[in-house]
DNA sequence: ATAGGGCTTCCCATCATGGGAAGGTCAAGG
DNA sequence: CCTTGACCTTCCCATGATGGGAAGCCCTAT
C-alpha cells in the first residue's frame, strides 16, 4: 500500500512517516517503480507501535530503543521493564511538579476575591521575589 | 544595568530577554549611547514576573494577558482568577492524562517477568492494535 | 487525453530555548 | 595610549515533533 493508506491505517500522518524514515527511526520503505513508498502489513505494525508509544508519551529516543528490543527476538524482558518503569518515574516526576503548581494556584485563587476590584494575591505572588535565581555573589564565577 | 546583570538578577537568560522583547512580550529596553540595552529595577520586576509565570507553566500567550492585567491598575481581580483557574484546569487535564499512562505502564510492568527471557507483555501491548485511529469508512469524508 | 488526486522532495513555520559567529564597546592595567 | 578580555550587538542555525504549502511527477477513471 502507498503512504496515504498506511497513514490512515496506522494513525501516523504521511508527513510523520517520512520524518521517521528520515531520522532513521524506521527503515526506508521499499519503493515502487515510480518511486512511491510501499508499505507492508509488518510496516503498519511498526507504525502502530510507534503511534502507541508516542501516545504513551515515550520520547523518540526511548522509542528507538523499544523498537530495537521489539525486533530483537532474543531480548531480555528485564530491559523492557526497566525502560517502562523509567518512563513511569519520569511521568511521576512531572505529575508531582504540575500538582505542586496547581496546588499553589488553587491556594492563591482561593484568597483572591475574584470581583471587580483590582487587588489580587495571584498577581502579588507572581510579582513577588521568590528564591533568587542562583545569585552569583558579585564575582562572576569565583 | 546591562542585559547580563539583568539576566543574572532575574533568572531570565539574556537570550530570552531579547526574545521577549522581539515578540513584544516586554517593551523595548531603553538603550545606552552605544546601543546597549539598559534595565531599571522595574524592568527587573517584570522579568521576574515572567520568570515566575513560566515556571508555573503558564504559556506565553496567557502571560501576555497576565502582564497586561498586572500593569492595569484598574483590572478586575475576577479576570486574573479566571485565568489562574483556567490554567489549573489545564494542568489537571494533563495530570490525569499522564496518570492514566503511568497506571497502564505500571500494570503492564507488573505482569512482565523482567528476567532474561524475551516474552514481555509491555511490548505485546505496544504492538497490539488499539482503537483504530479515526477509521474513515471508505469514503474519504462522506 | 484530460482532470483529480496522490505521491515525491524541498522549504518554511511553529514554541521556547540555546549555541555561536562577526563585530562594536568598555574598563582596567601595562 | 594601546591591548586585553569581558561584555554587548545582530544574525543565523538547531532543537523535537509536527504541520503547511509549492513545484512537479504519476496513476486512474472518465
Amino acid at each position: 500500500m502507498n503512504i496515504g493508506e498506511a497513514a490512515k491505517a496506522s494513525g501516523v500522518s504521511a508527513k510523520m512517516i517520512r520524518y521517521y524514515e528520515s531520522v532513521g527511526l524506521i527503515d526506508p520503505a521499499t519503493r515502487s517503480e515510480a518511486g512511491y513508498r510501499v508499505y507492508s502489513e509488518n510496516d503498519l505494525h511498526v507504525l502502530r507501535f510507534i503511534k502507541r508509544a508516542r501516545t504513551m508519551g515515550f520520547p523518540m529516543e526511548r522509542i528507538t530503543v523499544l523498537l530495537g528490543l521489539w525486533r530483537d527476538g532474543d531480548r531480555n524482558s528485564a530491559e523492557v521493564k526497566k525502560l517502562a518503569l523509567g518512563h513511569v518515574v519520569e511521568l511521576e516526576r512531572q505529575i508531582a511538579e504540575m500538582q505542586a503548581v496547581a496546588d499553589t494556584l488553587r491556594k492563591l485563587a482561593a484568597t483572591c476575591h475574584g470581583d471587580n476590584r483590582p487587588h489580587c494575591p495571584i498577581l502579588d505572588d507572581l510579582s513577588a521575589e521568590h528564591e533568587a535565581p542562583a545569585r552569583t555573589p558579585k564575582r562572576r564565577r569565583a
